[in-house]
RNA sequence: GGGCUUAUAGCUCAGCUGGUUAGAGCGCUACACUGAUAAUGUAGAGGUCCGAGGUUCGAGUCCCCGUAAGCCCA
């Protein structure tokens, strides 16, 4: 059996094979199968939505999560992972309306809820196949047979009992929320339907700047500074909501001012704030230079003195008396808050908020505890000041039954002044309008009637996360984000600002929120499980409030409309109807760590052997999402993180850093990158390109330089073992020589190769994958290929099959096979080619696949610092040497007598030496002339220790490091012999240490030197007729090489070289070098004749010769 | 508007707790090597470390204020 060489590698033709032995041989199911009894490593699938097709950021995020599984795999754990679907939601709603051609409207009209909902299921899947496909051809191992999915009963059963847990812990409750409200339509609007086209059209509304009168009293002493009366200046398009203000905000940094001056229209002297920056708006600077004692009423222009300037924050608390005082309310109402949204772009700077009316105006409200203006109606409910159809309540006694836009009329009835008109005049009368105008703004419509909305509060139903806050926030405290950043700042400033869960959705396809409520409303009931909800449904038929279940004859489905048409009866008798709400399709994912298992109902111990989840991974977008509704629901019903682990992937951007899209053409599609690259270097150029958490640009020249670099580099070392084993007919059988005894450069690489593998467990343990692939990288490339296989490459095809040969194969086959291992986790398909490839033949391990194989322990032993450090010396020496021939023009197949190396000490020297027959090897040199410092040539330059003197001189450094730069040979020579030296510095003794100082040497005179940190090699080009005569026997070596390889000559085939006699100097060199052109040329003989025919005319620099090869 | 992240060579990225010539790969140019060869080595060109302040003997690194880009929230 041979090692399987190759001519060229198709990598993408390479993934189908190996995708095919995995599935012929099930590998995915053994790696789970052989760890059975192991402990378990769990990873959760966040659950893609197949109603769209993928894209090559999911490819991405997908590695990240299939490199973790398959190294905590080889670690040893059993790591089961099952694929998932998400089902629900708005954007299956769209795409079914857009196949279908209908809206909203229609559904219950031209389309049933069932028909409707029937579409929906249909279409979520529309794109599993590309889904799977995606999943196969990457190499991402889940399980996509038996995946949990949404829409399932048994998942939404789950759910249901999960909400009924919140129920019972009366953490679930029924608010509102403030949404875009058609009073016309009589119907909320979806964010979606209000980002339609022509929603937002330009209108001119009358526009007030209130004035909001402050209370004076302690907090407010300082502003009053003499005023009788003081203002606080607010600003609003929507007069009507003034009659439900409760508070004032302020942005904390914006500098405010008080102005003297003025009111417009009652003329009467008044003091006012607003922001510094709005000045200029609501006072004429023509009026600057005018006195206020000089106003007279009537005015045009009027004069106004800035008396004092502040800060925002200094306003906050301050109380102000009610503006419009129809309906009272208790305090903090009616005072002075910050708001991170006040702006000075338009404006006072100062915002009139309206619990009621508006979403910021809500939450500002909620989190400065400011209640809001409600009245009870009939039923003792308590609504808005504006009713459903729009129109102002009973108490709002001066307006009652006005509509607050006038669009809301009909033709006829439409007041001449609206009621925003009405309630200027009325502040203007009471001096409470500092200026009134039309101000033209864009404002939303309703899309179906065509009037203007508002923002009004519609119930919903919340999960009472904020009763939980502080005890989310500890728990995330223990989980560890990749990267941190994420958990402590955008995830851990969202929990801090945590606000109400909002659960409700007024949609069709998603999970009906369980809950019953009775007609008066005073009774609930939470329903947990099919089989209680078959209860009820008996219970009520039996009182009569049914007739028959909906699901007669049917399977039990959970969705809408089939629970829609179930009534219930109460404790005390009621009809009960469900509430018409669908959760939020964010509570079906968070909630696939107990529902995927349809937990409590099966499955419980193989939930709880599976959570919480060690380990999940999804795009940073998730933040909000994903992660924190399973954070959410695992801390509050379970009091437990729900992922210990977490990797928030960046962005897959186009690769001039631009979002991808496929409406701007600039999005990569990730079957056609894989079917041209591989799964392997796709895979590798992302995770090795940069961070996971950074913005990736994608670029596909990224991922050729991947297949070339590492890939293709590796490829050809494996390929140079495979050749040249295959000839000696190594198989890994023999017991070689033990790996403690080998060449220095066998242990080195060995010691490397140890090295790195302790490396790549820490960074993937770490979550880091991309320092492990950048550590697997250049080891491959730097330390295994372009050093140790290069300077060791004679050793695999001149001599004998001996223990030295046996030792470098056992070496290189051993670095290639746990390269293979620890590169699997990235570059699962290549390394099983590579870990087959090698194994096959040689069996040393029992194992059909690299990815069922152990992680590679380093072994301690093999590891040898000193050794490393002796190799870099080599390798810098060499690099320096290089230089110099460079410099001299002189090519390195022309040998040289020695290098000159200065050795400040005798550690440095041993160093050296012990790596000495390396350096002479790659430089082509015969032999290292050490300089050592009694010789006297050698000069020397002396540097301060910047980092040791600056901590113990700090500022004197400067001086110190002036005069140490003033040292002359003599003076490094005195600190060498005493240890150091005395320093006189301005009358201060500073004494100088060994330590303090670096001595290093810089010249050697009459040399030509390289000299890179505290390394200096020099030279010796003088070429003797010897040397001259080697260079050109190298020479002869090299044009023969290529003969042979142009007659297609095979490695091991012998020739016979005949040569035309030439000039002396070639003759000669011929016949001193004879035994060695013919050990390099695997020649028989070489033959130098008087006249050659048929004979190749070589130019070798200025020497010419004619040769022929017979085979 | 708020929060978070990023900004270093033409491109993609390193640069640990602050330490004195800021690195690598790719690309470009030149030279070399040669039975791994569509590989490889050496060298060269290429940098206001986004900008302005500050702390310090010393700042790519720490602090502050900006600018630009991205994401989330509003």
């Amino acid at each position: 059996m041979k090692y399987k060489e190759y001519k060229g590698l198709d990598y993408a033709a390479m993934a189908e094979e190996v995708l095919a032995f995995w599935k012929e041989k099930k590998i995915f199911e053994a790696s789970i199968d052989s760890r059975q009894g192991k402990p378990s490593f769990t990873f959760y699938e966040g659950p893609p939505s197949a109603n769209g097709t993928p894209g090559i950021h999911h490819v991405m995020a997908r590695a990240v999560k299939d490199i973790f599984c398959r190294y905590k795999t080889l670690k040893g754990f059993q790591v089961k992972r099952k694929g998932g679907w998400d089902t629900h939601g708005l954007p299956v709603e769209l795409q079914v309306e857009k196949e279908l051609g209908i809206t909203k409207e229609d559904i219950g009209k031209k389309i049933t809820v069932e028909e409707y909902n029937t579409k929906c299921r249909e279409t979520v899947m529309k794109y599993k196949d590309q889904w799977d496909e995606l999943t196969e051809k990457m190499g991402y191992w889940v399980d996509l047979d038996h995946p949990y999915v949404t829409f399932d009963k048994e998942y939404m059963e789950s759910l249901w009992f999960l909400l009924k847990k919140f129920h019972e812990k009366d953490l679930l409750y029924k608010g509102y929320t403030i949404q875009p409200y058609s009073p016309a339509a009589g119907t909320g609007l979806s964010s979606h339907e209000l980002n339609q086209p022509g929603t937002y059209r330009d209108v001119k509304d009358t526009s007030i700047t209130a004035q909001f009168k402050l209370v004076n009293n302690e907090k407010s002493l300082r502003f009053f500074d003499g005023a009788d009366e003081l203002f606080l200046l607010a600003w609003t398009t929507t007069p009507w909501t003034l009659a439900a203000n409760n508070g004032l905000a302020i942005g904390e940094k914006i500098d405010y001012i008080k102005v003297k001056t003025f009111n417009p229209y009652t003329f009467v002297p008044s003091y006012v704030i607003l922001a510094k920056d709005r000045l200029h708006y609501y006072f004429n600077n023509k009026a600057k230079d005018i006195s206020l004692e000089d106003y007279n009423e009537g005015d045009k222009l009027i004069p106004f003195e800035v008396v004092d300037t502040f800060k925002g924050k200094e306003l906050i608390g301050l109380d102000y008396e009610q503006l419009l005082p129809y309906v009272p309310l208790p305090k903090p109402a009616f005072t002075v808050v910050a708001g991170d949204f006040v702006t000075t772009e338009d404006g006072t700077g100062i915002v009139h908020i309206s619990r009621t009316f508006g979403a910021d105006d809500y939450r500002v409200s909620v989190q400065n505890d400011m209640p809001g203006v409600f009245v009870e109606d009939e039923e003792g409910n308590e609504v808005p000041i504006v009713d459903k159809q729009g129109k102002y309540v009973k108490e709002i006694t001066d307006f009652a039954g006005m509509y607050v836009k006038n669009e809301y009329y009909g033709p006829e009835e439409t007041p001449d002044k609206s009621l925003d008109v009405l309630i200027a005049i009325k502040l203007k009368e009471e001096n409470r309008a500092f200026k009134v105008e039309k101000y033209e703004h864009s404002y939303p419509h309703c899309w179906r009637t065509d009037k203007p909305i508002l923002y009004y509060p519609l119930d919903s139903w919340f999960i009472k996360t904020t009763a939980f806050k502080d005890r989310l926030v500890a728990l995330n405290d223990t989980i560890n984000w990749k990267p941190a950043s994420t958990g402590t700042g955008r995830f851990g400033n969202w929990l801090a600002n945590l606000v109400d869960w909002n659960l409700s959705r007024s949609r069709f396809w998603g999970t009906p929120l369980p809950i019953w409520v009775s007609e008066d409303r005073t009774e609930q009931k939470c329903i947990g499980s099919i089989v209680e909800l078959k209860e009820e449904i008996e219970r009520s038929i039996a009182a009569g409030m049914m007739e028959k279940s909906p699901y007669e004859g049917k399977d039990i489905d959970l969705h809408r409309p089939y629970v829609d048409d179930i009534v219930l009866v109460s404790e005390s008798g009621q009809q009960m109807f469900r509430e018409p709400d669908l959760i939020d399709v964010w509570f079906d994912s968070g909630a696939m760590p107990y529902a995927q298992w349809h937990y409590p109902f099966e499955n419980k111990e193989v939930f709880e052997k599976s959570y919480p989840a060690d380990f999940i991974a999804e795009g940073v977008d998730q933040t909000r999402g994903w992660f924190f509704t399973l954070h959410a629901i695992a801390g509050m019903l379970f009091d437990q993180v729900a992922f210990k682990n977490v990797i928030a992937n960046g962005l897959v951007l186009s690769d001039v850093g631009a979002k991808m899209s496929k409406r701007l053409g600039n999005a990569v599609d990730p079957f056609t990158t894989l079917d041209k690259y591989g799964p392997d270097a796709t895979r590798w150029y992302m995770i090795s390109n940069a961070n996971p958490w950074d913005n990736l640009k994608f670029n596909l020249e990224g991922i050729v330089e991947v297949q070339r670099k590492f890939f293709g580099t590796l490829q050809n070392t494996y390929s140079f073992f495979a050749l040249y084993a295959n000839l000696d007919g190594f198989r890994y059988e023999e017991e070689g020589i033990s790996p403690e005894a080998r060449t220095e450069s066998d242990r080195w690489i060995i010691s490397k190769l140890n090295s790195l593998m302790t490396a790549v467990d820490s960074a993937y343990e770490d979550y880091e994958p991309t320092r492990a692939a950048r550590l697997i990288q250049d080891f491959t490339t730097d330390d295994l290929s372009n050093w140790y296989v290069r300077l060791n490459r004679k050793r695999f095809w001149r001599g004998e099959y001996n223990d030295d040969k046996k030792s470098a194969y056992r070496t290189l086959y051993a670095c290639l096979k746990t390269i293979a291992k620890l590169a699997s986790p990235i570059a699962p398909f290549y390394t099983e080619q590579l870990y087959n490839n090698l194994n096959g033949v040689s069996q040393n391990e029992n194992l059909v696949s690299v990815h069922l194989t152990d992680f590679p322990i380093a072994d301690a032993k093999l590891i040898d610092e000193d050794l490393e450090e002796q190799m870099d010396l080599a390798q810098r020496i060499s690099s320096l040497a290089h230089s110099l021939r460079k410099k001299e023009r002189i090519k390195v197949r022309q040998p040289l007598s020695k290098i000159l190396l200065p050795v400040l000490n005798q550690e440095f020297k041993v160093k050296v030496q012990a790596v000495a027959p390396l350096i002479l090897s790659e430089v082509n040199a015969k032999a290292i002339d050490y300089l050592e410092d009694a010789s006297g040539i050698i000069v020397k330059k002396i540097k301060p220790n910047f980092r040791k003197l600056g901590k113990e001189y700090g500022a004197k450094l400067k001086t110190i490091a002036a005069k140490i730069s003033t040292f002359g040979q003599e003076d490094i020579v005195s600190i060498e012999k005493n240890n150091g030296m005395d320093l006189h510095l301005e009358g201060e003794v500073i004494p100088l240490t060994l330590e303090d100082v670096e001595i290093l040497s810089e010249d050697i005179p009459g040399w030509s030197v390289a000299s890179e940190g505290n390394l200096t090699v020099a030279l010796d080009i003088t070429i003797t007729e010897a040397l001259k005569q080697e260079g050109i026997a190298r020479d002869l070596v090299n044009r023969v090489q290529n003969m042979r390889k142009d007659m297609g000559l095979e490695v091991q085939d012998k020739i016979k070289i005949n040569v035309e006699k030439s000039n002396d100097l070639i003759n000669g060199a011929l016949e001193v070098n004879k035994k060695y052109i013919c050990q390099e040329t695997q020649a028989l003989s070489l033959t130098i004749t008087d006249e050659l025919s048929g004979g190749k005319l070589l130019e070798m620099d200025e020497h010419k010769l004619v040769v022929k090869i017979e085979a």
